[in-house]
DNA sequence: GCTTTTTTGTCACCTGGGTGACACATAAAA
DNA sequence: TTTTATGTGTCACCCAGGTGACAAAAAAGC
């Protein structure tokens, strides 16, 4: 039989968790916070679902992974007890961007965001929650890019690296979607962390493919099939 | 001659920056902003100095890099019109952690971070600083380690591996830091992305190196010589 | 204890991508 | 326009790391 662990502020104390909160707050946040046991092996949450809870990882060792085009496992991070995890709750209508499973059995405490938000800080949580969207929001992204570099092939990197840019410099064209940039094949080898002879021959790979085509030195591409390209569900799929 | 832009609540909705915040609040922000214009190839701060102020980039493209181990840059992300960056400064005592350099000649406004904070979200730097660093701290670690993983070999990658989950997951031991994890060289694998074959080969070689050692399944690590190995600099060095 | 399953260690072989080299094209400078 | 510098395209060659295979060693079950 496994001992429920008591979860008080001495113990938060102890696992060095909200160093910056006051005991009182601490109270008050513990008083919402659900414990549960999470068995080695079981899945907490899933990446694509909404996220709607904090955790707070109490003793055990949690894993979060994310699935690669080629259905393998990345190992993203093990979260050690004392971390907060599962942080996109804290972002607007953002889903999960990994799976979270139990690497060990494991005790989990679960927050509303709000919650956290509300008694830790001294504000509402929609504008907080704008507020770590417009600052972080887009660090996030970045991360997401290079866990899926891992276990990617280069044309696959390339391909997820102009989808990035195409968000960012995009504008939409006749013939696809516009880079408003001039980039050199140095450049972006330096951005997927690759030889520039490589990234040459890719690229007129990619023009065969149509998956995109060149105007001067500016670059059209089509998300589409770049989404392809990279191993990643199509829109609308 | 560059004409320096117009830079009101119109331009900056524009621009889709702060798009939760009111037009008084936006108001205020700008009445704080230095706009300062960059020429191309001009660095605005390097990694590693003390991050004083938040970054709106108004026009041009902005550039975030990192010299990698073997001196080579990686270039981690390119900066779009509307984007906030420099975002350390978010986080109390935080140093930068990429270079940042105009891509492009570039428009930007410069803000102190307190100001930013207090005029978008009602609440105290001190605490919105805290809780960043709280929660999306530890993300920005991973962020790191991903960025460090391009252009590293496998034997740089595991040493970089190793070292976070010493920090994480290590207590000091007469022989060095002991891991209180039990993990597979296929969890070590998957972490890296790599083959388990090879993490097996180059975990006999670091061994063989003292750079760690076994106990059963249980490791013990030397983090300044894996640092060493990371190649990244040694404390105290 | 014994048996079954999971990990580790070590091969031989293959391949994606790095390296250097050099011609050609394009853009910037004069 | 000519010159000079900066990108692009395409080689041939090499090497780090992937793959499959299999035996030995540890753990986990019984």
């Amino acid at each position: 039989m496994v001992r429920t662990p008591i979860l008080n502020v001495a113990t938060v104390r102890r696992l060095k968790a909200f160093a910056w909160a006051t005991d009182r707050q601490v109270e008050r946040l513990l008083s919402h916070m659900r414990l549960q046991y999470v068995e080695k092996r079981t899945v907490l949450f899933n990446e694509g679902v909404p996220s709607d809870s904090l955790y707070l990882l109490v003793s055990g060792v949690a894993k979060l992974s994310l699935r690669s085009p080629d259905d393998e496992r990345v190992l993203v991070s093990l979260v050690a007890p004392g971390e907060l995890f599962g942080i996109t709750s804290l972002m607007p209508g953002m889903h999960r961007a990994f799976r979270s499973e139990a690497f060990s059995d494991c005790w989990v405490g679960a927050v509303h965001p709000e919650v956290f938000v509300t008694t830790l800080l001294d504000c509402p949580f929609a504008e907080f929650s704008a507020m770590m969207e417009g600052t972080v929001g887009r660090w996030f992204a970045l991360l997401y890019r290079y866990t899926r570099f891992q276990s990617s092939s280069l044309r696959q990197k390339l391909a997820l690296a102009l989808l990035e840019l195409a968000q960012k410099f995009g504008v939409r064209d006749a013939r696809g979607t516009l880079l408003i940039l001039k980039l050199t094949h140095e450049d972006l080898a330096d951005l997927v962390g690759a030889s520039r002879q490589k990234v040459t021959e890719h690229m007129k790979e990619l023009e065969r493919q149509q998956v995109l085509l060149r105007d001067r030195r500016r670059l059209i591409v089509h998300p589409d099939r770049l989404r392809e390209t990279a191993g990643l569900p199509v829109e609308g799929k």
